[in-house]
DNA sequence: GAAGAACGTTAACGAAACGTTAAAATGTTG
DNA sequence: CAACATTTTAACGTTTCGTTAACGTTCTTC
């Protein structure tokens, strides 16, 4: 799976020039254009790494990161610089950044700095990466029970968790009722029926900011957890 | 326990400088001068990290450094060039280096990388390596089995110390019950799941004066130790 | 379109889990 | 063994969660 990398930058040029040579380089490069947006990209997806521009529209890079920081302290940063001013490399660093690079730069001398911190930083990431679903706007981590939508994130229970995680293995797919209730419950009747139904019904409360996820039932057959997006 | 800093620089007059400021920023730096006695300096002790010049009499650092790297897969190499060349980056990084540093650089930027790189390959070795961990404005040192906040060190007794890593080793996630259970009493029964509750009970009493560390409960499930930041 | 089965949702109940304090048991040290 | 520290058990109040019941809606079949 491409490691993906969450892009920063107000410069739309270089922005996007950066983001198709990355997507060239085999990852999965997002690109925001501000401090906003970009603090709204990282909350709703995992990212192996974040590039930042120093100075953006409403803000600066080094807050951003300290935002970034406070909720994620492992994820490598690296800083643009327009400036090769040493004020602004120390600021970076003491935002909580790993590196910078000043512009302009050679592509391959950032792409090698990715390479050489991802390298560093991968036994890190890959265990609570191959964990999280995005299910719309959400962000589930069965690991952690948690369910996230921007800033807010909500535990859920032990029970709610394993029923999502199944919907969330066959997303887009049938996923068989008795096939849930053998796997939580051990056994199929009438009433663990039903309370697999009171289940769906307060996940289906949880997503109901999102119109565009569904837990659509299928007659006597079992659930399908959609969402209309690209994961 | 100061880092220990290994320096290959053939310039006796920049490499005894970059020796007595990394010395003076509470580092341990041993200096050599050429590729031979480089590669016996680092067998011959246990690094934190390797600076090395690109040009040596007796060769280059990237060989250097590919020597290191066939002896150890993990430590961060810096190399410094003279030239900005991108050839000579990219070579480095061929060698298995995290970062070059150009010729003559600003102490504090090459300070600050240092940091940068150290904090990263310390969090990866944080499992093996018994360091202090810190938790919201407390100091936990599992070796000593102290908790220190500010000028007070409290010692804390031997299964709250073991309770206490785990719970460190997952910040900010879940850290389940019967594995706690297991790991310190090698069973999981009624009794043992009471007792560890009460030894919660203590912990969350002696972080009682830092509003901002929370041991929750995960109903069930198991615990999380968290400060601040969210998971 | 009528009847029965399956589903949607809400609320209430009770069992299990948890939080905390104190006392009893166990271990340690001089 | 005596004084002390540590751990376990007991006890009681509080919280949480899963189940069930109840009632309404939708779907399927004849």
């Amino acid at each position: 799976m491409a490691s993906k990398i969450l892009i920063v930058e107000d410069d739309t040029n270089a922005g996007l020039l950066l983001q198709s040579f990355l997507t060239s380089e085999g990852y999965q490069a997002k690109l925001a254009l501000n401090v906003k947006t970009g603090l709204q990209s990282f909350l709703g997806d995992v990212f192996s790494m974040c590039i930042l521009d120093c100075s953006l529209p409403d803000g600066d890079g080094f807050g951003l990161a300290k935002e970034i920081r406070l909720r994620n302290e492992h994820v490598p940063i690296i800083f643009l610089t327009a400036r090769s001013l040493l004020d602004d490399k120390i600021r970076g660093f003491q935002s909580g950044a790993d590196d910078y690079i000043t512009k302009p730069f050679e592509t391959f001398e950032l792409l090698y700095k990715i390479k050489a911190i991802l390298r560093r930083s991968q036994v890190q990431v890959s265990g609570v990466t191959d964990s999280c679903f995005k299910i719309g706007s959400y962000l589930f981590d069965p690991k952690n029970q948690t369910l996230s939508s921007g800033e807010v994130v909500r535990r859920i229970t032990a029970k709610e968790n394993e029923i999502l995680k199944l919907l969330c293995l066959k997303k887009n797919q049938i996923t068989r009722k008795d096939e849930i209730l053998i796997a939580l419950w051990g056994e199929s009747d009438y009433f663990k029926g039903r309370s697999l139904d009171v289940f769906i019904a307060k996940l289906r409360k949880y997503f109901a900011n999102d119109s565009t996820i569904e837990i659509e039932n299928v007659h006597s057959v079992g659930f399908i957890l959609s969402d209309g997006g690209i994961s």
